[in-house]
DNA sequence: TTGTGTATATTCACTGGTTAGTATACATAC
DNA sequence: GTATGTATACTAACCAGTGAATATACACAA
């Protein structure tokens, strides 16, 4: 059969991206993924050992190419720092109004396995997260800001908090309020800095 | 047997909830909430038509008893505006270090129920939360700060926040950091309301 | 060129357990 | 003697994971 055998780990893990992040991880059962990728569930049980494993593969697989889209929507902004950080957030609010649109994956998954706090899929899912707060700080730091770690962690909070109060509610302004609430601390921030500043 | 029998009902929810709450919404099965409450599963079906008014039930149980708290911790702080709605992070903060918190129930399930977006226990999450976000925005108007509204969403967003990420992270200094943001959000606001504005 | 062994990849059929919800009967109180 | 409340026993479906067999590709020997 296939020698290097990747196209059919791919297709399974897309198939289980799209059941576990539209229905849920323990709503959808490993037969379904099968289904969904075409092949029985035999032969998904050769490439992962156990539905944990699988779950942890759907949220690996969302790691770079979610931090890649914060980066460009932050890179592809015009503007100062606090806008350029604003611009996540705006156009965090405009996926948001997709209607297939469920929220965060990883704190959706950490949610749904709070019981399970060593669970793989949670790890990733912390990791995923810090790799944002770390890429914010670095961000910050290089603008000259007095306490970068705290900034990109506020941020992190508002941008979190939006995913869940945006899914609750259905109300994807809220993301548009969190991200006018970002600007502010930022803007604070830059006002409070060291001479030796940068200021874009 | 007992005629209200309003105990049974209270007891079968009490059940539910330390259930729900700790293993999550579908990991629990209806057996097993009625073991812990004591009672076979039919008789709990008498009480209940199906799981998903059990669940509603469970958020409804809650509802008021946060609320109240969130009010008393604000009521007993001693400070400004800005200090008094902090002192509610910094005792949320508190709560997270018990080993068995595990973050916000209403948000858990909006999460775990993601695919079910009518469901009635999301509704009482919406309400839950939008009853908190009006206490905070008339406590807001009273100060006469310019944009209740928003300030008592940015906020919100804030706190939601910190209990998305705490629960990833399960470091719960995440929520005193939300709480500093949210006294610069208000301290910010508080400086730029009109001369009519009523200090404390 | 042809035969053969081996690792990779896939399927069918199954197990043991769980699950939401119900049909029916029984008990108690007033 | 009827409302309310509780229990036993059941259904029909679902679910994570496995045993055993099979098919293919390719390396290497004859």
């Amino acid at each position: 059969m296939p020698r290097p055998s990747e196209p059919t780990r791919e297709r399974i893990v897309q198939a289980a991206s799209a059941l576990f992040y539209n229905e849920g991880i323990r709503r959808v059962s490993v037969d379904e993924v099968a289904a969904k990728a075409g092949l029985t569930k035999r032969t998904l049980y050769y490439h992962f050992k156990s539905k944990d494993d699988l779950v942890a593969a759907y949220l690996a697989a969302r790691d770079q190419p979610n931090l890649a889209l914060f980066r460009k929507w932050f890179a592809e902004a015009e503007g100062g720092l606090a806008v350029k950080v604003e611009a996540i957030f705006k156009n965090l609010a405009r996926s948001a109004r997709h209607p297939k649109w469920k929220g965060c994956g990883f704190l959706r998954t950490s949610a749904e396995l709070a019981n399970m706090p060593g669970h793989p899929a949670i790890r990733i899912g912390a990791a995923h997260k810090k790799k944002f707060e770390d890429w914010l700080r670095a961000t910050f730091a290089e603008q000259g800001i007095a306490d970068p770690l705290k900034l990109a962690r506020q941020i992190l909070l508002l941008l979190d908090g939006s995913f869940a109060v945006v899914l609750l509610h259905r109300d994807p302004s809220y993301m548009e309020t969190a991200g006018e609430a970002a600007r502010t601390l930022i803007e604070t921030a830059l006002g409070k800095q060291g001479v030796s500043g940068v200021r874009t």
